[in-house]
DNA sequence: ACCTGAACACCGTTCAAGT
DNA sequence: ACCTGAACACCGTTCAAGT
């Protein structure tokens, strides 16, 4: 049942926005009375935050991946953190606007990206927040090309060439 | 008037975020009707389309700044776009969950950009993209430091370091 | 443990009426 | 032209009551 409160919950949220996903709507989309979903995602913050678990959740997974190059597993985990936030913008947007925003998984995300970086640059912080900024910003701009897919693969495309000019400006620098 | 309801909207919007801005508690904060509002800066959607032309608007002031190098032109405006998007990081939010977000004023900054990237590399639209991306990830990024004087301090600094990077990655391109 | 209806304190916005 | 009160159709969440 928790699944199936979080599978509505997410197409609200990506159809219609914040505005759209609102507890009496979802409720309603399940046939269900608002006040039963609190017995399985607590109130609105508590299933943004579930959301947010699972949708971040599969950045990290079997991450130490084929290749031992550090650069190579950097490239591989962003491009996974990016399609995870251009797959869903607005719930990212959500996420942004809590005071305490990227609480849980996404620090698991960072923390890796950073000794990733560690062993490539001597400004680690400084790389970690230019991609995770970056990654960011290129994501949300999803938004704008919502319900268009072929615009959307565009930007897809687009990040990956533009990851690659990054890391390229990073390999530049000496260690 | 209308200056007054700008105003006391955007502190509300600082302070509160999207749920603090209600039409009735920036009503209320004037002294004055809900309904009032709406012959001063139309519904919710039109007083956030001033608010975003009052604080991106700056922007674009006296932008044929002293130098003629395009490098420190595109510098100039980045570093004021960022310091817009920063200073006010919830409006950015706000607009960016609208469909056709930043339609107006910011349409004219990142157009302004190509024209200069045009004169520096062979792919403006790929840079472009990197910069503003990048700008926007960074300025949203101070939600979290809000209240925070010296960690707000020390994003700016940090971005302009990190401008400073991506800039040269960019030079070090032959066009 | 899970679901419910009724209620409370909110929203944005429209409308008809005032000056 | 500007302001108002009342009303409508919504919100999230609490509470007391049911199974």
């Amino acid at each position: 049942m928790r699944e199936a409160v979080l599978d509505a919950a997410i197409r609200l949220l990506d159809e219609g926005g914040a505005n759209g996903l609102t507890m009496r709507a979802l409720a309603s989309s399940l046939n269900v009375t608002p006040m039963s979903l609190y017995h399985h995602v607590g109130d609105r913050a508590g299933l943004l935050r579930a959301l947010a678990e699972r949708v971040y959740g599969e950045v990290l997974l079997d991450a130490s991946a084929a290749s031992p190059d550090p650069l190579v597993q950097i490239k591989t985990l962003l491009l996974r953190y990016h399609a995870a936030v251009s797959r869903h913008p607005q719930l990212t947007l959500e996420i942004f606007s809590e005071a305490d925003a990227f609480a849980g998984v996404v620090k698991l995300i960072t923390d890796r990206l950073t000794m990733l970086l560690d062993r490539v640059t001597a400004e680690p912080i400084l790389w970690r927040d230019i991609l995770v900024d970056h990654a960011h910003g290129s994501g949300l701009a999803l938004i704008s090309a919502w319900g268009n897919q072929e615009r959307a693969v565009l930007l897809q495309e687009q990040y990956q060439l533009a990851l690659e000019r990054l890391l390229a400006g990073l390999a530049a620098e000496e260690k």
